[in-house]
DNA sequence: TGTACATCAGTGAACGCGCGTTCACTGATGTAC
DNA sequence: TGTACATCAGTGAACGCGCGTTCACTGATGTAC
């Protein structure tokens, strides 16, 4: 097996990084693999080498959320494992409903920047949000106390991923800002994280 | 101006309702001209006698959900606006957040169905979104008592976009109605809907 | 009332472009001897 | 160590299909006289 051994492992992880960005930006449909491919540094045929369809890169790109992006989020998670539980689950609520992750349109959450898409994709795309949001289940449920953590955890996710995404669907910014700063408030006052 | 007066006026809504059945099923780029056309009984191409671009027609579908689609929900608002507030309020949560709303792709409300896709569209649609959203905030708002009525709204119904949007995008039916069914118990505790 | 004409919604073939995919080829690297 | 060979990631031209858009045409209806 000629060539270098982690050349194409390479090749192939900048390929996805490079998808996931566009997909967020643009959508499925919208992006296309030449464009993929040259941003990534290659060439449109090299991608076959890689992949069998443009499909196979989605659900990919999907699933690759969670190990490349957020790193600082859930990398600290696991640093911070032996800390409070309200205290990560506020700094995360805090950077879920920042102004920075509105605008990071290339980087921000799939469940900000894709839920209509994925809503109409296959399984296995579905399946990769699916474990996005059982993250964010596990993060907000650990940090409540009682027998109902996990049902006011789907609410508090609710909440968080309804008022990101709808702002972003919107003219006005003001309106965007009034819904995630109504949502931070809600979810303070109804958590008492600090 | 021979031909039918109304008859142009007939084919063009026939046009748009078909369209936003179709974008809301299989979004934008998804969805061509000639498939439109055919399924609202006309030919390909016929469309430019009533659009200059797919994308005029976009807009026009986006703007058209308020009109056409939820005629029950909104169109019982104006026969009941002398009734309670909060008894409208519960009554379109209760749709909103119920089992057919989710399962119904074709007419669902364009929050459910498009919020990531507008996201990335131009702002004649979002604007269009906007409008929606807004007539949610005003629904909710006028139920709730004091000052915080419109920050409570916003919370509100970033929850119940939040939860409907996530329960679609995700592959374990089980999670979402858990969705579903905690936003609403959320919803009904924090405000006393009955 | 009847006839010629003008308008224009709708038709369906055709155009042209873009994009996913294929394919013959290149050349860098590892292996065999 | 050196040389011939095999492999295969990557290249870029080409293919083919689909879709948005155009266009010459049809025919139903209203208007002029």
């Amino acid at each position: 097996m000629p060539y270098a051994p982690e050349q194409k492992q390479e090749a192939r992880e900048r390929i996805v990084r490079t998808a996931r960005r566009l997909f967020n930006r643009k959508g499925f449909a919208e992006v296309t693999i030449d464009e993929i491919m040259t941003e990534a540094g290659l060439t449109r045929g090299g991608f076959y080498r890689h992949f069998k369809t443009k499909d196979e890169l989605y659900s990919e790109a999907l699933s690759q959320f969670l190990c490349n992006k957020k790193p600082e989020e859930w990398q600290r998670k696991h640093v911070n494992l032996c800390a409070d539980g309200a205290t990560l689950a506020r700094m995360i609520m805090d950077a879920y409903l920042s102004k920075d992750h509105l605008d990071d349109r290339d980087g921000s959450c799939p469940t900000v920047a894709l839920p209509s898409d994925v809503s109409r994709s296959g399984v296995p795309v579905k399946r990769a949000f699916r474990i996005v949001v059982e993250m964010m289940l596990e993060v907000f449920g650990g940090a409540l106390p009682g027998p109902d953590a996990r049902e006011r955890a789907l609410a508090l996710v609710s909440l968080c991923v309804g008022a990101m995404a709808v702002a972003r669907a919107v003219d006005d910014p003001d309106l965007a800002d009034a819904l995630r700063i109504a949502a931070r408030k809600h979810v303070i006052a109804s958590t008492g994280w600090t």
